[in-house]
DNA sequence: AAGAGTCAGCTGCTCTAACCAACTGAGCTA
DNA sequence: TAGCTCAGTTGGTTAGAGCAGCTGACTCTT
């Protein structure tokens, strides 16, 4: 039992969050009205609401007016409007939070390319052929589109088996993309981009777990040098 | 100017969100009474409060009774809360969010070591030695505290400079931490976890990035194993 | 009988107004 | 001067009223 000097708020929050574990309530399933948790947990409307606003920023519960309140999805959606509104916040005072939410993306995609390389799945790789042929396409014409990266960088972690980690990837990739497009320019050159994509399909499809990394390592390396002079204004 | 169709709660937290951006408010600042929130937004004070409930969520905002409103530390403390959560809740389902979550830690520290080996400054490696000796008198007691696993960790990240990637890291070991000793018992061998945290420790002081990585595996790997088998109850 | 329109009733959303509770700081007391 | 008290400010909680969106059954039309 925690939550106890907190605040009421907390408190209910907790006691629906253990409604939810405790009756194996999946995502989607319909929780109990505001009237009825108003009466279920003896506390006003507005203690409900109050608490059910908390539980929604964190997806943990799903509000649709004049339908009722669900069970959230729980994704990292929330996550990204944290980390988004972070690394702005900081960039605007002056801090590197751009450059950092780089650094752990990085971190995360080095450190799995080497369980990568070798065991994807042949309907991947020609997906991911599929995407860097794009990508090639796109860069003739002047750059490459912000999907087509994304959908690269997903597609690659596919293979895991992993939702979460593919989820949280997929957030950083989305906070970062975000706040790049909004605060800095970085120019990039699209055709070293698509250079360096192909260089680490092809190593992950050669199951060559030095030279993936090797390849992740420069693609943000590339990234990072181009992020640290240009962008203080 | 986003957050039209998604209620006045969503508007009046982006609103907040923009005042904080705009006149580059550092955590801890001030923010508006809920009394001028009301006025100065032009919506009553109970929209208000759902509205800044939502932002306490995240940690954007901190409410202190009796004594105002602040912008918070945007730390990643609801991060934990959620992925616990989220964690627990998919335990329970019968999923293998357990492991997914070690799965995200190994990536990440995995990907970082070899950014550290032989770069740590003489103070932290001063630091680690002292925290493995202490985790070898505790294995020779019986069992190592967690609080010593968490430092030793902590300490290996702080050269890193990167306070996002560390509070990440710690976010991801707490969230682990309670969902483990909530659910599950690991039966991990103390003296093996010495082994490798020294091995760990070792690699990085002689800066052999291989044998690094392949410590950081094994440490990780090692509680993987223990994970997937004797869990399901 | 089949389709479209309407409406009652659920649901959550917003507002007002009053009072409770925690904290601060000025002023009083010893 | 040290400590206490208390008034004022801030957030916390409750109550009740009315607004707004969605669904599904009912009705009217064809």
């Amino acid at each position: 039992m925690a939550a106890h000097n907190r605040g009421l708020a907390s408190d209910i929050q907790e006691r629906i969050k253990r409604l939810i574990v405790d009756q194996r309530l999946p995502s989607g399933a319909p929780l109990p009205t505001e009237t009825e948790l108003m009466e279920l947990l003896g506390v006003s409307r507005n203690s409900v609401r109050e608490a059910l606003k908390g539980l929604q920023a964190m997806n943990i519960v799903e509000i649709r007016h004049g339908f009722g309140t669900y069970v959230g999805p729980m994704s990292m959606g929330p996550m990204i409007e944290g980390l988004i509104f972070r690394t702005v916040a900081g960039h605007y005072r002056g801090e590197d939070s751009l450059l950092q939410l780089l650094e752990l993306r990085e971190a995360v995609e080095t450190g799995l390319i080497a369980r990568l390389a070798g065991r994807i799945p042949q309907a991947d790789l020609t997906e991911l052929d599929a995407l860097v042929e794009r990508m090639e396409a796109e860069a003739a014409e002047g750059a490459v589109r912000a999907d087509t990266d994304r959908a690269f960088h997903a597609a690659l972690h596919r293979g895991l088996d992993n939702l979460l980690l593919s989820e949280m990837l997929e957030a950083f990739w989305d906070a970062f993309h975000r706040v790049r497009t909004d605060l800095v320019d970085l120019h990039t050159d699209p055709k070293v981009t698509c250079r360096q994509h192909r260089e680490i399909l092809e190593a992950v499809r050669t199951g060559d777990v030095v030279r993936a990394e090797a390849a992740v390592r420069d693609h943000f390396g590339n990234i990072r040098e181009r992020l640290r002079s240009p962008h203080q204004e």
